[in-house]
DNA sequence: TGTCTTAGTGTCGCTCATACACTAAACTGG
DNA sequence: CCAGTTTAGTGTATGAGCGACACTAAGACA
């Protein structure tokens, strides 16, 4: 126990929740835990922060480590310190929350814990720890964040029809948006590009697909214009 | 020396930037440190947090122990975590925001700290570690919250004038705002609730006095209606 | 060729945001 | 008490954008 200090010291962990979208469902990504406490109970990814490392770094190391999933959309959501959040000892947790879509990153069988899972919503285990309350705190800042600052487009594949963009609105926002006045907005705002390609393999007729368009959003947002669905 | 940990551990502070608005301006309020490093700088008033408090304890204490303010809008804003904003060693420090009114709440001469005092935002000294970026961070975190949430109302006293209160969201928002459009559409809102008082000691016509209606607040949240300044 | 499924499109009414200027009231100082 | 100063308080007209709403087009398939 080579470690000492003057005065006790909370043990410093990240949890990410990584959020990812398939045709069907918005899904959270969970692990089952190997080890007491909690032992085979599902739980988000995290671990003990490094004193080398930033929380970021952090972050990405444990997801990558315990999912496979590496390069994602990562921002910092809250910082959970409840006395009690862990039975064995004081445990604070800096929770991030991710942003992927299940088509391009594959989760792969992960090596550190034990299994690592997609969850829709509305169908979850229980949950380890507090993590039933990260991931209820996540969901908000999703919901909150997703209308005024276009982060829904890491949930989409690379180029995506309207329809697609319009189902992820609604279920991050969980309620129904009107067809018309949805592409009218968006076409309108001018965030979107339009590719001479379509959707293939479909057993009707195809839509066409777009892309986000960085630039022009960038170019929004220096004139003080705002994003907003 | 007697806490001992296998692996090495940061240290774990909270950080305050309390924003407190006056006549004249918005301010922060930040302490002189009495001991290096930055030893004689101005820095947020912040310190390490106990394994039995949680960190909303932690801030209060910190903020009561330091400046002498207690009771006040306490939230929590981001967790600063790069390896080398202190010099000493590896800290972690979750940051806070409060915010209060300069009438209501005296600072008392601090205890543990130097000196407190208040300074004008665009009249700021050099400060200590990383506390100009969460100083920063803080004011996006304000602005951007303000016109969607009814915080602003922990900076102006109890009772209030139109006036007051829309420059109020012009020190924050730091643009104009159209008078009347301003008072139509506060006044429509429903959460001000109109008094029978009106200021006292003003060299002019004396201005009708307002308070928050918290309740109506409340009841328009359940509506789902949404405040919006 | 008919059926099925999803893509794609326009208008109208209304609300709400914005731009804009004068009178009323209270105090001050001579 | 009068003139001057300062802030309070008020209404309208215009335009933009939001929401409600339904049918035709295209392609796959049997």
């Amino acid at each position: 126990m080579p470690f000492r200090y003057e005065h006790p010291r909370p043990a410093l962990t990240v949890d990410c929740v990584v959020f990812g979208l398939d045709d069907a469902d918005l899904k959270v990504l969970l692990i089952q835990r190997g080890a007491a406490p909690f032992k085979g109970n599902w739980a988000l990814p995290g671990g003990f922060v490094r004193v080398d490392e930033t929380l970021e770094e952090a972050a990405r190391r444990e997801l990558e480590e315990e999912t496979g999933l590496r390069n994602v959309f990562l921002e910092q959501l809250y910082t959970f310190g409840g006395i009690q959040r862990d039975p064995r000892e004081r445990v604070i947790s800096v929770a991030w929350y991710a942003l992927v879509n299940l088509r391009d990153h594959k989760v792969q069988a992960a090596t550190d814990a034990g299994e690592a899972a997609w969850f829709s919503l509305d169908d979850l285990p229980t949950l380890a720890f507090d993590h039933a309350e990260i991931l209820e705190t996540a969901q908000q800042r999703l919901r909150g964040k997703v209308r005024y600052v276009p982060i829904g487009f890491e949930l989409l594949p690379r180029l995506f029809t309207l329809t697609q963009m319009q189902r992820m609105y609604e279920k991050i926002l969980d309620r129904a948006l009107d067809k018309r006045n949805f592409r009218k907005k968006v076409l309108g705002m001018g965030v979107l590009e339009e590719t001479d390609q379509v959707q293939q393999d479909v057993a009707h007729r195809a839509a066409r697909l777009y892309r986000f368009h960085e630039a022009a959003y960038k170019r929004m947002v220096k004139h003080g214009i705002h994003f907003e669905i």
